[in-house]
DNA sequence: CGGAAGTTTGAAGATACTCAAGCGCAGTGG
DNA sequence: CCACTGCGCTTGAGTATCTTCAAACTTCCG
């Protein structure tokens, strides 16, 4: 769901569709009928499970494909819900499956889009199993450069849109570890920090704390 | 890929295969041609980091899909290990390519098969996001044990197929709490066990590990 | 401007990890 | 045949990391 969108995908003509922050595009048990690819702002996927356990699972922002979860049983699975003004256009699965019939490049991209994801969680489930706290966020923060980066974004710095308790959901992590992780990072120097704005001084050092150390 | 393999692939002739015990049905990097349904056995992937970092991240049973990792890279993206001999049907990715575009219902069986990987994921980071030892324990045992039942096995008890160690690198645990946290439950006459071989006693109680208590 | 929400930081406590030792079983070779 | 070795499992004691609880500060938004 995190995957740029693949060349076929971008030709596609699409209605377009904002939502507002804090606002969901599609809630856990909608109908599921369309795939989206968001062209400007960001979003977060929630799971809640049946107690009230409930967990961010992913981050997504422009560029990216959101939505196809839920083929399988016509239902969305998680909550889809932007993280500030977002705007996405509208992907409606029965053109996408018909279109795939007859334009199999785009076939092909549809299924580069999931198995992207897929590879994507199972890295996220490798840092969520392995990775202590500090490792995770500096995963975090280069991860999330790197995609703001492609879409064109200043290289010298980049705004959180999610709050600490977002990204301590995310990463399995409270919200005062993330804090406290964070300033750490910034003391060090790998990081400036101002509240949400965020630069990477050292990404060297900063891919250094992922590499170096214990594995848990 | 832990996926129930829908109706029309399971119509599909097909090639077997053979793996026993300890080799690779596929590996990070090999080139990527075919799905893969489990007939027999079992088998777990593998992510490895570019550091010495490694997870299992999944467990794969008899009647699952595996191996569509990769489409998008033309690589697979894990390892593949078969946990004890086990059979697989080989679903060239050609001949699904071209089945779907003839059959409508092959076609949304695959992206069915994908979406719920995807689901499963978000549940699995979920699970090692916000769950203690124990309760990652219960979930990981009540999850086998649907799975395995569904295939036809005993219902009062199986084998696993996997160590310690395997089974705490996919929980996000070291194989102490493993082994610690199965005496537990074993204690407490939620589960009878004798090494590898598992029955749940009280499933009733066992999801109530779960629901209960702290949410991390 | 004021209240609510979000962030930072400290201190105390809990969970899971590390290190370590012992047991049992399977396969190997003397 | 049986000791021997390796591997996997269990259990204990001490420790590190992360969480919990708490308080104060800042930012955001109506």
């Amino acid at each position: 769901m995190r995957s740029k969108e693949p060349g076929q995908l971008n030709q596609l003509i699409a209605e377009r569709r904002c939502i507002r922050r804090g606002d969901a595009l599609f809630r856990a048990g909608d109908p599921f009928n369309s795939w989206y690819a968001v062209s400007t702002g960001s979003l977060k996927s929630t799971v809640a499970s049946l107690d009230g356990r409930a967990q961010v699972t992913g981050f997504y922002v422009a560029g990216e494909v959101v939505g196809w979860d839920g083929i399988h049983t016509g239902k969305h699975s998680f909550d889809m819900v932007a993280l500030e003004d977002t705007e996405v256009r509208v992907l409606p699965y029965r053109q996408l499956e018909s279109g795939a019939r007859l334009l199999p490049a785009l076939h092909t991209d549809l299924h580069k889009t999931m198995s992207r994801e897929i590879v994507r969680d199972h890295e996220m489930m490798l840092l969520l199993g392995s990775m202590r706290a500090e490792q995770r966020l500096a995963a975090f923060l280069l991860n999330l450069a790197q995609r703001l980066k492609t879409v064109g974004r200043v290289n010298s710095g980049f705004t959180l849109q999610m709050t600490r308790a977002e990204i301590g959901s995310f990463l399995g992590l409270k919200l005062e570890t993330v804090s406290r992780g964070f300033s750490r990072l910034a003391r060090s120097g790998l990081i400036e920090l101002n509240c949400r704005q965020v630069r990477i001084v050292n990404s060297l050092r900063l891919r250094r704390v992922l590499h170096a150390t214990p594995a848990r």
